[in-house]
DNA sequence: AACCGACCCAACCGCCGCTTA
DNA sequence: CTAAGCGGCGGTTGGGTCGGT
């Protein structure tokens, strides 16, 4: 681990250090505290910069460094850190005695990003990832390569890309729900790593949150178009000219209509509900068929597991205030 | 057993902001 | 006001380790 030892222009070492080097600097620090950094290794006897002597100490030599791997709960209040304060490390660290900025910031890199994308979410906004999207275009590019080959074949094709573009619909509506971990019956407040307790911190509308299928004001009703049209040029581009058609156009329109409730929110909020089945989709596909526990439960209980629900109020008052 | 790629993590690098002269 | 010095921070690197073939 680490690097080869070696030395700069000027003669000191740099690389992995010796427990022969960890040992002084340790005496020296118990003895006379660090002072100034610059200074130190001269004074120390250390054949280090005063930058390396530091790091060494902060990162790894500290008495009230707590090692080993990182508890549920930890890595738990890092993501909803994150989500709050970004990659600001040492203010995460802050919030996580005996963990250091460094040990931190590896964490995310090598394990929290990853389980983020595997979640289907962006590890950088913590909100669904938006690329799933790209399923649809695609589907749509490949029917369309289909249709050169298949000029005689209009009407099969356009039914073709019409059962895609139903099944496009279900499997969006599929990663949105799996994302979310949408269940008619659960606690919406699930929905919300926060818990309502940050929405308030926030001033977060609470009836923006609230399930779409428990019959409550859902998180954009049919009566709030607060939709924002997607539009997929670069499908249209793809595609033969005959098939940029009006249809084509209602069905991707019908179908590309993203609901963006959320977006004139802080960008805070983990995993938001930003997004919900159109009117349309609403009438067509029952969500239920996609909450059964046995689809969902992975991601769900991910969501679970990531739920630091001990926090409180002022905890988060006191962090939004950073 | 040897090879190889992915992963892990300590350490380095460069930049930024604060302090001081 | 400005420049130098310094500490701190976040991004990146690269060598060791591990697991699969």
């Amino acid at each position: 681990m680490g690097r080869a030892p070696s030395s700069d222009e000027s003669g000191l070492k740099k690389g992995p250090w010796t427990p022969e080097e960890d040992n002084i600097l340790v005496d020296y620090i118990h003895k006379h505290g660090h002072g100034s950094w610059r200074a130190l290794p001269k004074l120390a006897g250390l054949n280090r910069c005063g930058k390396s002597c530091r790091l060494r100490w902060t990162n790894y030599l500290r008495p009230d460094i707590k090692r080993g791997k990182f508890s549920q709960e930890e890595e738990q209040l890092i993501i909803n850190l994150h989500a709050v304060l970004g990659n600001k490390w040492s203010a995460i660290a802050g919030h996580l005695p005996g963990r250091t900025d460094n040990e931190i910031k590896n964490l995310w890199n090598t394990h929290l990003k990853k389980k983020l994308l595997q979640m289907g979410l962006d590890p950088v906004t913590h909100r669904p990832r938006s690329d799933h999207l790209d399923l649809l275009s695609s589907l749509q590019q490949l029917l369309a390569a289909t249709d050169i080959f298949t000029n005689s074949w209009d009407i099969n094709v356009a039914r073709l890309q019409s059962d895609a573009t139903e099944l496009a619909k279900l499997q969006l509506l599929h990663n949105i729900l799996q994302v979310l971990g949408a269940n008619p019956s659960s606690n919406m407040d699930l929905l919300n790593p926060f818990g309502p307790s940050l929405n308030e911190v926030l001033g977060l509308d609470q009836s923006k949150l609230q399930n779409p299928y428990n019959g409550s004001t859902g998180f954009v009703s049919q009566n709030q178009p607060n939709f924002q049209s997607f539009e997929a040029p670069s499908q249209q581009q793809g595609l033969p000219n005959h098939m940029k058609s009006e249809k084509v156009d209602e069905q991707l329109g019908a179908s590309y209509s993203l609901p963006t409730p959320l977006d004139s929110l802080p960008n805070l909020v983990s995993a938001s509900p930003e997004c919900s089945a159109g009117k349309e989709m609403e009438n067509k596909v029952n969500p239920n068929e996609f909450c059964e526990p046995s689809s969902t439960s992975t991601t769900f209980e991910m969501w679970g597991d990531f739920m630091y629900e001990e926090v409180t109020d002022a905890y988060w008052k006191d962090l939004m205030e950073q």
